[in-house]
DNA sequence: TGTACATCAGTGAACGCGCGTTCACTGATGTAC
DNA sequence: TGTACATCAGTGAACGCGCGTTCACTGATGTAC
């Protein structure tokens, strides 16, 4: 499976099966994703602020021009990056649910913890323009929604889990989610990120990860027992 | 007390008894200080990326090339930044430690989780500088210190609660510090934020976390009783 | 099937702007005597 | 106490550069007839 990273890179190859190899004489053929990939090898190379309309066009072999055929400005580029930044992020959080789901909720939502993880360190240009471009989600609906149907997939993975509990003494499903949440992108941002800001600690992030969950549940008197 | 926020200005305002309005002549002062707190602005209404040597300077009311004579680049300057963020976030977590810290330890350690979003709230341009501003501590020295410190009060925190459990039930106190650190930063990136980032809950950010920090407590077996 | 034409996507030249950086300079401060 | 001088901190003009943005344009594509 190809990494969001290099996905835009493929699209363009097989856009149309007559043009291999990009690009064929005056028009591009799939600039908008071409810039889109331009724009994620920038960011993973200098950070957010490291994206210019300028250098994604260079980058795509197109006239500085050219870009406003197909975005607004910078800040609509970011937005799109972002966009299927959470659009990717929820498809892999609800695969790493859906797959190990019905033997043992307590394994698959380990398997979502590490897909949390997974994702931050294989596409850290998506985590970055997600978490930290400064883009405001309230600004770009599209973005929100995708960014709800991920934390949606959290929360009905902590739903299924609490109701393995008595009622009285079921956790509310929002407020686990919440916690999860926090958690796994403290532990994300702080020490599995995928670029140079990550800080260095002594075992896997996914290890640390998965210890501080099995303790939060047992917290919660969810044990797997 | 003053923010740190506005601590640049008010240490200009006082450096010099014969000088309350701060510049008077040729010479500035308190140029240093005076960058940072421009610098301090810039990050909270345009985010790390929007902090400029230029700007910083004209926010100074001195010409372009003075900030030259006190720092390398913008690098060094939002190095600087993020030093004394690192530094004031060391100094009010072991205020929070220590002053709740005798009579009840658990109190005290839910007053570190707290000034952890405090920090975040009331500092958002220091919190920036730490956190998402792409500087790498370990090019940074003095920074990395600074904010091992601040890790130390964490961890030390951390080692006088596990050491109310029988050794046999001891976490270790490392991996329960990181924890807590995942956690608290989780919450302060995502829901207690002091700029525009900040994603709406339905609760406090500080009730979440406290709670978040009983339920992981009782799952060690720490309840406090 | 061929031709005329509308539409689309990218060109390249141009402009203003702000940033980073250097430079010789100059006003202020402090200190040696 | 006064004076000469070294040092320091900031000036302002200058330069190159890259970015954002607009514009009339042009080559390619698709479609109506």
């Amino acid at each position: 499976m190809p990494t969001a990273t290099c996905w835009a890179k493929v699209t363009c190859m097989s856009w149309h099966k007559d043009r291999p190899s990009g690009r064929k004489g005056y028009h591009h053929g799939n600039l908008r994703e071409a810039l889109i990939d331009a724009a994620l090898m920038l960011i993973s190379e200098k950070g957010p602020g490291g994206l210019t309309f300028a250098e994604a066009a260079r980058a795509a072999g197109v006239s500085g021009a050219a870009p406003y055929r197909h975005f607004r400005d910078r800040d609509a580029l970011m937005a799109d990056v972002a966009l299927r930044g959470y659009a990717e992020f929820a498809k892999r959080l609800a695969e790493a649910w859906n797959e190990g789901g019905r033997p043992d909720p307590i394994a698959a939502f380990h398997k979502l913890g590490k897909a949390y993880l997974g994702f931050a360190r294989s596409e850290p240009a998506l985590f970055a323009a997600m978490f930290d471009s400064g883009l405001v989600l309230a600004d770009h609906p599209e973005a929100g929604a995708a960014a709800d149907r991920a934390f949606g997939v959290l929360r009905s993975a902590c739903e299924t889990l609490a109701s393995t509990l008595p009622t009285e003494r079921r956790p509310p499903a929002l407020m686990m989610a919440l916690h999860i949440w926090s958690l796994s992108h403290g532990t994300a941002a702080l020490f599995a990120r995928g670029d140079a800001a990550r800080r260095p600690i002594p075992m896997p992030a996914e290890d640390l990860l998965e210890a501080a969950v099995l303790v939060y549940l047992d917290g919660l008197g969810i044990t797997g027992r």
